[in-house]
DNA sequence: TTGGTATTCAACTCATCGGTTGACAACGAG
DNA sequence: CTCGTTGTCAACCGATGAGTTGAATACCAA
């Protein structure tokens, strides 16, 4: 299993939870200590501790390595890791969606419809 | 938990594991059978069908409801809504730390530099 | 009907995950 | 130094997830 799979396997699965989704959502507005992070929420102190350790290892958030302060910061970059990732897919796919739709509308009443994957008369 | 909750919890989760991202990666080329898909994978053909199902469940793929040929379809909507969710935040971060260069630039040498998330002289 | 092909369902195992509580560590303020 | 604040670590529990094998279902074909 490669590097970058593994860190596309922890991104993915960081975003799954609806706590670290909402810790995400804060953090864009501004950086935040566990403590602040935890507030909102009716879990233990200790449970947001290991949602943003989570979060870390993934690499979608960093500490500010200074003792008691310990802040919590959004990492952009892993973000956009993600983005990369599904738009590639997306965008293939709708290309290939695209051009079928074209192909049909061309040979439109030109016999049965047909998935352009299946042979065309073998 | 609210509906879209769900579904983002659903569709994140999906794509957390490398076999799974396999097949969308695969499905974006074309459709193809479940049979299709397992072929390149080592594990068995009814681990790749349980991969589906999941993908199918958070709304990433549908099936053409023909009975022997069950091509699995990539739905590139859902693949939508994970940009849309993480575009808002990245873009809103990135805004942020732009907005607090532009501060730091314009304050320079004007004292110790400062987080503008904390409190201006309470 | 009898196969054959393609796929799902069921039951089980093992690892991981989210949550809890309790103890511990690191540091600033008094 | 001692205290309170802030945060992490460790051990545990119940639920979920990915994998397995074996049986069942659904349909086309001969």
């Amino acid at each position: 299993m490669d590097e970058s799979t593994q860190r596309l396997d922890r991104v993915f699965a960081a975003l799954a939870d609806p706590t670290r989704r909402g810790l995400v959502a804060r953090l864009a507005v501004s950086d935040a200590s566990v403590g602040e992070l935890a507030e909102p929420y009716d879990v233990s102190f200790q449970a947001i501790s290991k949602h943003v350790k989570v979060l870390e290892e993934a690499g979608l958030v960093t500490r500010s390595r200074d003792a008691q302060r310990r802040p919590v910061h959004l990492n952009t970059e892993a973000l956009g890791l993600m983005t990369t990732w599904i738009e590639r897919y997306r965008r293939e796919a709708e290309e290939r969606y695209r051009r079928l739709d074209d192909l049909l509308a061309a040979t439109a009443g030109d016999g049965e419809a047909r998935r352009p994957e299946e042979k065309e008369t073998p």
